[in-house]
DNA sequence: GGTCAATAGTTGACGATTCAACGAATTCGC
DNA sequence: GCGAATTCGTTGAATCGTCAACTATTGACC
């Protein structure tokens, strides 16, 4: 049990930031502690009924959507995860047979990975069962607040990425 | 560099997720890159600056905000994470001399933590730097947007633990 | 064509995190 | 009180993740 169903404070910061501006550090205190309370959740019923975890199934989905293959660049991208962390992940699921590498054919330095017939069988069954769990936990939100949601983390996402840009603490 | 900056569907099954109520797994994907996006970029910017990790902030962050100390068990719940992974967070910040374990007067089993005065004042220092980390990233969101984001994320909470409960997933 | 920088993937060392198993102390039932 | 179940913290083994160093290949520049 990732402990803590009622666990809110997650940096402990929410009542030093009582004051007026601190709506900021509000905000991000929920956003994570809301991300990690369904993340908890979802790692939890995956390993129990599949015995496996986010980051495999992460890595099966992205492979299942690139019937062709990715590099292993790509998939460190996607999953925003570092290239090491990719191969070993690959080394585990090649081993378990569900992923295979096989060299590109245009780039001698480069692997490309792709599921085999079992691995995507396996990850289609896990799929679905995964999109239910999600349904059940964001059920109580009507269909306009799912969308509302889903446009103000847009927002989110590009006040981050701006002021990354700005910053040049990113690596574009 | 946690590699991604354009990397938004991460769960790779953005894609797979056009038909009808797929809207929740949308909604999920976006939710979880968002708050990777920028717990990669704080956790990078504490590495950097302060050469400390997040875990260690948010558990002097919890510390400061409870002068008389927190039990281990506390400290695990309100950081969502497991009691093995304090343990060896505090045996590390003790250490480094920002906190103190000393036992329970009342339940000698439980061991109570507290931050020395050393832990206090590094910890009020990297917090107001965080705090404006906070704000830039969050900068280009109205005051209306973050009220409303907040808003929703409580309400998206409430339907997790709600589901939760329901199923009998929780702790309690 | 040769050098040099950039890129792809791997590996090693390490930190963070989980689960499972454990020892010690507490609490509950009787 | 005594024994059983529970709780608290710790530890060991494993996974996930990072960074830094490395090899091999590619591409750019001259």
């Amino acid at each position: 049990m990732p402990a803590g169903e009622d666990a809110v404070e997650v940096l402990g910061l929410e009542a030093r930031a009582g004051a007026d501006d601190h709506s900021s550090i509000r905000l991000w205190l929920r956003l994570l502690s809301a991300a990690n309370l369904i993340k908890a959740e979802v790692q939890a019923r995956l390993r129990r009924t599949f015995g496996t975890t986010l980051a495999r199934f992460d890595l099966l989905a992205q492979l299942d959507r690139h019937p062709e293959g990715l590099p292993m660049g790509a998939l460190s991208k996607r999953m925003m995860v570092t290239a090491g962390n990719i191969t070993r992940l690959v080394d585990q699921l090649e081993l378990e047979g569900l992923v295979t590498r096989w060299p590109d054919p245009e780039d001698r330095r480069a692997v490309r990975v792709r599921l085999t017939e079992r691995g995507r069988r396996q990850f289609r069954r896990m799929a679905a069962v995964h999109e239910a769990w999600i349904v059940e936990l964001f059920g109580a939100l009507s269909q306009g607040e799912r969308d509302q949601l889903h446009s103000l983390l847009a927002s989110l996402k590009r006040s981050v990425v701006q002021a990354l840009g700005q910053t040049g603490g990113g690596s574009a």
